[in-house]
DNA sequence: GAGTGGTCTAGACCACGGT
DNA sequence: CCGTGGTCTAGACCACTCC
């Protein structure tokens, strides 16, 4: 099965990159001679550069030229807003390997109707059904983040207390229900509550971080919201912008 | 002067689904109607598409079309992980009109030369010189966040102490230096420093907000690290993903 | 003025979703 | 099966940077 055309562009050329095959601050050819090189239109070499350009690589520059960014020494880092899996996704960053156990304990699973607080909350429509969880994460036995779900109850048939033991995005995927489109977030640090110290390790912390999601279906329906409150000094969120 | 054709349809698309002329969860017309109504081809819509979709208004779907997505209620957020502009971006966001006064104290100013400690941090060169600036930023008087600074030396020929008080961006555009190309940053909860305690008004609190920002310049070089450490409970940072 | 990336056209064929 | 978005080609012209 032949890969997508700049598909495979964007990794010979990341990888030309990465080996200092093209230096940092020097420019990359130019697309007319890139289009030759791999025998593609311009355009198809325009969307892999867009897509090296996208993740941080490089920067274009009209009438100039497309120039390679300078690499930033990162060290340690654990999960990323630009995360669609939640707790499991996790695992997926190579810079989480040294966690050696990662846990749910399922603190709380019910079936709700959004009143008008929820709603205003969750942005889900007022006598929605939902199901409501709490679910504590560990990592090598520690509770260091507690998750406060909505899940809109329609898009999640037939939904049990045990699937909530698992991974709700695996359940969505084994029973076909429909693909994650789109994410928005709201990140801040607050006071920590008092839940925050009964299930938590803060120590004598008395603030947490808070990650706020709203997902999507590819229906367009809004179908989870979470926000997910954890320990300082644990965790930390990677971005990147270009203009 | 005209704009350019697939703003002019981002635009129009995107006026017509806040006026719910296409309703949440609905799906757009079609690439190829649109490309007759707009009378420009295909490709052309599709980056306009592209463009409400990379906003997270709509969703494309293979073979079945493109989703307008349901809308989020937001309420108090006050900045943005997606700002070049720093801490005088915050103004453009409509939400921030409540405050009155933005004030800066640059409370440190010094020329240094990057050791192996600061070039670990920063991601600079050894033996590149630098500005470093610690400022504190006032909102309505109050002290919430402070800024600690590096700047590339070779990349702010001429700068002084009075440059600082102001904006560096603007002092960069004032004198035709760069452009700004991209940055990344590195989002954190972390205990509070005995220097927090003494500039920023944390009563009794005892964690901080980090975000630490690598700034490009549009020749590739890394010209800009800073970490601003916030006080808890009064700042937000959104953020938009799609799959 | 020469060289670069940015925008746009007018087509073609493929891959997936739903019927 | 049909209709949809996804990929790709082969060209043209414009806008910007740098000499």
């Amino acid at each position: 099965m032949p890969k997508k055309l700049y598909t495979e562009i964007y990794e010979t050329l990341k990888k030309e990159i990465q080996t200092n095959v093209y230096q940092p601050k020097s420019s990359l050819p130019r697309e007319e001679d890139l289009s030759a090189r791999f025998d593609v239109t311009r355009n198809t070499v325009r969307r892999a550069l867009k897509q090296l350009q996208e993740e941080g690589l490089v920067y274009a520059v009209k009438g100039r030229g497309v120039v390679v960014l300078e690499p930033v020494r990162s060290d340690q880092v654990v999960f990323s807003a630009n995360n669609s899996e939640g707790f499991q996704g996790l695992r997926s960053f190579p810079q989480n390997k040294f966690i050696q156990e990662l846990d749910t304990d399922v603190l709380s699973f019910k079936e709700i109707m959004i009143d008008e607080k929820t709603a205003n909350l969750t942005s889900f429509n007022i006598n929605d059904k939902a199901f409501y969880l709490e679910r504590l994460r560990l990592f090598d036995g520690k509770g260091l983040a507690i998750d406060h779900s909505y899940f809109r109850a329609d898009a999640l048939k037939g939904f049990t207390r045990e699937d909530a033991e698992g991974s709700v995005y695996q359940y969505i995927r084994d029973n076909n229900l429909f693909k994650v489109a789109a994410q928005r977030s709201i990140s801040s640090v607050v006071s920590a509550s008092q839940r925050d110290n009964e299930v938590l390790e803060l120590g004598s912390l008395n603030c947490v971080g808070s990650l706020i999601k709203f997902v999507y279906t590819d229906a367009g329906s809004l179908f989870e919201y979470t926000e997910t409150r954890y320990v300082p000094n644990n965790f930390a969120m990677l971005g990147f912008q270009y203009y």
